[in-house]
DNA sequence: CCATCATAGATTATCTATCATAAAAACGGG
DNA sequence: CCCGTTTTTATGATAGATAATCTATGATGG
């Protein structure tokens, strides 16, 4: 699941304050002094920088010249901006995945699906919802679109986390989810794609109820 | 057209290296010593490493932890792939940005078709290609979604660099986009972005005529 | 004799530590 | 409220240390 990036400091340091970001722990807007980062990671400031650059990429955070980053704000627009374009990516992978399903694929697939109905907590399924996506589109094989889903997978994530903060959550078995894999069973592939845009546009009305 | 990143040193390695890539100057697979960069642009390897992770992010270069970086590869699998992500991508754009069009938007988006029309060289053709497809797109006001396509013109860019040495250029007139032109200004956007969608995987059967 | 493996030296990426510079923010009088 | 000073902090330079990789040479075994 992690990419094992975490060979070099940069890239580890990368990791865990991205994982900050993206569960909450650094909240939206808050500065990120590289001083004070190198320090908690027993580095020093080269290592953190280039850590930032490699967040900056993932627009985890924004910086600015000569006065350093900041966690990346979190706005509604963006929120309907990473529905389309996961809407419209994930349905080109799946659209080339979905030829080369064998059944051990579609295993995979129904397991993240239960695991996902099983979860009890925010964090257990937005980690079975990954992975349910990520089985859906990774037999595509086009590295730079899965890397650019992946990005936009974090960015949802970290979304998801910030509604549950807001307005609670409590499990939900994921229909969605099972339709699109009968229809992949089923060989109808165009159904599954528009099911899929569909199921993705889903989460965003309900980020935005009231819209 | 540029954002002016510039303003730091990392930034300007980054676009510099950048450039020679898409031109192919350098060509791909080709390794990038820090030290030898940092010599030539007057500083020390830490803005170049800087540089290289920006490159990275935008997947002009590949890096291996400990073995440093090199040009990333130009194969014919990513001419496909640029282009099925470009086609989904440009089209929600489009979509988002067609309905705020006015006829200074329109009146930008025919000068840079004429000036398609117009080039002696392909990069005069680029570059207004360049232009035509970023005014179409930009008036979605889409941060994200726009950096996405950014790059992936940038990647194509280098892919159409390369195709013109290999085999030669001529110039063309682009009916593809005077198509595309006529149907904004008719407010018939669900055409205009098929047409759209259309033109971007025709680039991709230029790359790969017998494919 | 050739192939495979091992070892030594050179090269280079990665990181630390410290310092210098400059720009922005904070503060404090007028 | 504005202007200058101080402090903070990002940015970059430099020197050096470590470690991984590459190269090349030599040894061993078939």
């Amino acid at each position: 699941m992690d990419e094992g990036q975490n060979t070099t400091t940069a890239g580890r340091i990368a990791e865990a304050i991205g994982e900050r970001i993206i569960s909450g722990t650094l909240p939206p807007d808050a500065p990120l002094r590289q001083d004070h980062v190198a320090h908690e990671f027993h580095s020093s400031h080269v290592p953190v920088r280039e850590a930032f650059r490699q967040l900056e990429a993932q627009h985890l955070v924004v910086a600015v010249p000569r006065r350093g980053v900041r966690v990346a704000p979190l706005d509604t627009k963006s929120v309907k901006e990473i529905a389309e374009m996961r809407a419209a990516l994930e349905v080109v992978a799946l659209r080339n995945a979905a030829p080369k399903f064998t059944s051990a694929h579609l295993a995979r697939i129904e397991v993240a699906l239960v695991e996902g109905d099983n979860a009890e907590t925010v964090e257990e399924f937005e980690m079975a919802n990954r992975a349910f996506h990520h089985a859906l589109v990774a037999p595509c094989a086009m590295p730079r679109l899965l890397a650019s889903l992946d990005g936009l997978q974090l960015a949802n994530s970290r979304l998801v986390f910030a509604m549950a903060r807001n307005a609670g959550w409590r499990p939900r078995p994921s229909q969605d989810h099972r339709v699109i894999l009968q229809a992949l069973r089923a060989r109808n592939i165009e159904q599954a794609c528009s099911l899929l845009a569909r199921h993705i546009q889903t989460i965003e009305r309900l980020a935005l109820p009231a819209a």
